[in-house]
DNA sequence: CATATAATGAAAATAAGTTTCATAGTTTTC
DNA sequence: GAAAACTATGAAACTTATTTTCATTATATG
């Protein structure tokens, strides 16, 4: 069931001018309701009782009661997500709150590439990773070690693959391409010029290109055949965009739990092949 | 305020008999409470509506109807954070279901990795970060990725600092400590032979250890001063535990955070710096 | 223009929640 | 050890909130 917040703004275009009334005042500021009772509600809009239980059915709800209960409900949620976004770490900050605050950018940051994220684009690039030859990676700074994540979870499923450390040898690499290989350009910014020199290499040697990348407009964006995107966060400090590499590596998480499903047994029988210790961890 | 559910434990012990039935009822099933009048629960429980205003307003409410909206909200979080936990994936996920539940994952770890931090041991960690002569960084295979992200960020924040690729050379570095210096050793497993060397070299030659990982029962946590406590998270398939290097990522981002707060002027002005492209991404 | 239809509010009816008060059991005090 | 004070409790009265009914008005339809 849809919420019912989205449900009043699909209703309100077959509304009658009470009912319009009604949902303005619950769209302006839906959480004080809660706190109101029926009459009250009416008496702000000018509206009666009768019109608002009416409302409240039409919207799927039992009455006013349940429509209050279900609102609490939908509020909690919004309230919970929304405390996360407005806080900025300040100086007078304690240790506590910066716990807390990073934890919870980190998780905004999340929640905001997972709604980026299309399902069919995650499917083409599996598609990709199956069908190429060989899959070349690219990424400087930070990431860098996104690129060797995806790099490390690679080698585990026997995909033949390559990332060099410098960008002069990855830039070979990029220029030794050719169709039926498959490139994974990671820039953050989407803005390093080494970055675009790899992508338009591989491009122009006939080699697929996917990028991750928060710049979905950006030229290197232009250059891929595929672009995964991730959440722009805003800086904590100026200590540069420390969720970004979080978020990268979650769209790393889903291209590869994707590339694992549709190849399970396979992979399942390279897992066991292929971890060091008992768990598997380091 | 504490938690409705928290405060009504508390209350148990003073609780009459009446009361008593009631709050097991409550406890049991808070959600269907939200669903019930109070003259339903009175009945359920062999007790009156009187008792259950009294038991409300006892619990700092103002009545049975505000009792059920404060419930509501918390019901309404507790079923948001309990949805996260039982996902797992498996063969039948479709894409869109891989991603939410990938994120899901990635997300709890994060939550649960807040949740074990402690500011004391973060502060000491801040302060042997300050009045160390140098730092030192030690991992292998994923954990090794995390010691490099460290790494770019006190190599931006011109703290002295060394990491070296293969586990020879790490184990030299260890080799050469002193008192005055500082190991941070990552290991997830907490299980990692080479990594436990290290902290033993490391601590022989009279450095301290921090050491970052889930296993904090480990003979490594055993060797360390200060232990960051990772989240232990379950495995997504068997491809190893994806979510373990996010939350030790989360740790380094609180660590680093904490310490720019305490050497804001110094830091700020290194990070102007040390930036290398205009938004300072890759 | 008459008639059907939809929207609305006033007021009655129903239901919910709160308060008061009487009772029974318990503890304290002399 | 009995009276007094206190506490916990539920029945019933009371208050408040919600829902339904029904009459009125406006609007569309033939």
């Amino acid at each position: 069931m849809k919420g019912l917040l989205v449900r009043i703004d699909d209703y309100v275009q077959n509304a009658g001018e009470a009912e319009k009334q009604l949902i303005s005042r619950l769209q302006r500021n839906p959480e004080s309701v809660l706190r109101k009772t029926i009459k009250e509600i009416a008496k702000e809009t000018y509206t009666s009782p009768a019109t608002i239980v009416r409302l409240c059915k039409k919207l799927g709800c039992k009455g006013y009661k349940d429509f209050q209960s279900t609102l609490a409900y939908e509020v909690a949620l919004f309230r919970e997500s929304r405390d996360i976004a407005f806080q900025k770490i300040t100086q007078k900050d304690t240790v506590e709150d910066i716990i807390y605050k990073v934890t919870k950018k980190n998780i905004e940051s999340l929640e905001t590439t997972r709604k980026l994220l299309e399902p069919k684009t995650i499917t083409a690039c599996v598609k990709l990773l199956e069908t190429s030859r060989t899959v070349s990676l690219f990424g400087l700074g930070t990431s860098l070690l996104v690129a060797r994540d995806l790099y490390l979870k690679l080698l585990r499923a026997d995909v033949i693959c390559n990332l060099c450390d410098d960008w002069h040898a990855q830039f070979l690499t990029a220029r030794n391409l050719h169709t039926g290989d498959l490139a994974i350009v990671m820039s953050y910014s989407g803005l390093t010029e080494e970055m675009l020199q790899c992508a338009k290499e591989a491009k122009a040697n006939g080699a697929k290109v996917i990028a991750i990348t928060r710049a979905v407009e950006s030229k290197l964006a232009a250059e891929a055949d595929y672009v995964l995107p991730v959440a722009a966060t805003e800086l904590i400090h100026r200590s540069g965009a420390m969720s970004s590499r979080i978020s990268q590596l979650n769209v790393v998480d889903v291209l590869f739990t994707a590339y694992v499903n549709r190849n399970y047994e396979f992979c399942m029988n390279q897992f066991g092949r292929t971890h060091i210790q008992k768990d598997g961890g380091t």
